[in-house]
DNA sequence: CAAATACATAAGTAATCACTTATGATTTTG
DNA sequence: CAAAATCATAAGTGATTACTTATGTATTTG
């Protein structure tokens, strides 16, 4: 998640994303950074196992590995869950007050 | 994603979001900070609406407001649909393999 | 009403972070 | 083989961050 958080690196993660296979350079000129710059989130991108890299002659070749966030979706349901179950709660303590509603009218 | 990267953080909105309320106090007795870092994580977590404030007398109750990670969810989405697609591709690929390996078989 | 409780804010600090420029390592090209 | 190209690493720097202690502000209690 620490990789993720920044807005720099996490551009890079998605356009490494979004194309099969991304080298350094082309990475480079769509960032608002050095190259180095890139470089350097491209090596922590890498420890976060976000993407892995393929060297081909003077090139790096990077892709993303997008298994690895899984963890952090399996995280999140965690409280998707728990937000749809306070949603039910509350539906159905919404449904109990209009038949207790209906009860009271009945008795009128 | 800022306001859930810092680990101290996370687990005290982790402590919020498992609970229906809580106070601040209960939320120090757990975490290894302080009580003012622990209002600080708070103000961020308030910042980022993760959580919402509740001031009952001198005690004040956090819960949290787990529909604010739905961007968070919609951008893994985004990356879950590519990963499965690749998952997909490969999975047709072996197949186009296997059938091509049993029309080799027939010809032998 | 004075002391205690619960929390927030202020101020200061060490560590981390994201960036820069400079340079190194390797590979391709002319 | 020298020059160019591609990328990584080193070193330095300003900004941000996560924490601390000290203090302020309400509110409750004895």
């Amino acid at each position: 998640m620490r990789a993720l958080s920044d807005p720099t690196r996490r551009a890079i993660f998605e356009r490494i994303a979004s194309s099969r296979e991304t080298s350094v350079g082309a990475l480079t000129q769509h960032a608002r950074v050095s190259q180095p710059a890139v470089s350097q989130h491209l090596k922590t991108l890498l420890e976060a196992r976000l993407v892995i890299a393929r060297r081909e002659g003077r090139n790096t070749y990077y892709r993303a590995q997008p298994r690895s966030l899984e963890p952090l979706a399996a995280w999140l349901q965690q409280y998707e869950r728990i937000w749809t179950q306070r949603i039910d709660r509350l539906d159905s303590y919404l449904q109990d007050m209009q038949r207790k509603e209906k009860r009271r009218a009945r008795k009128r």
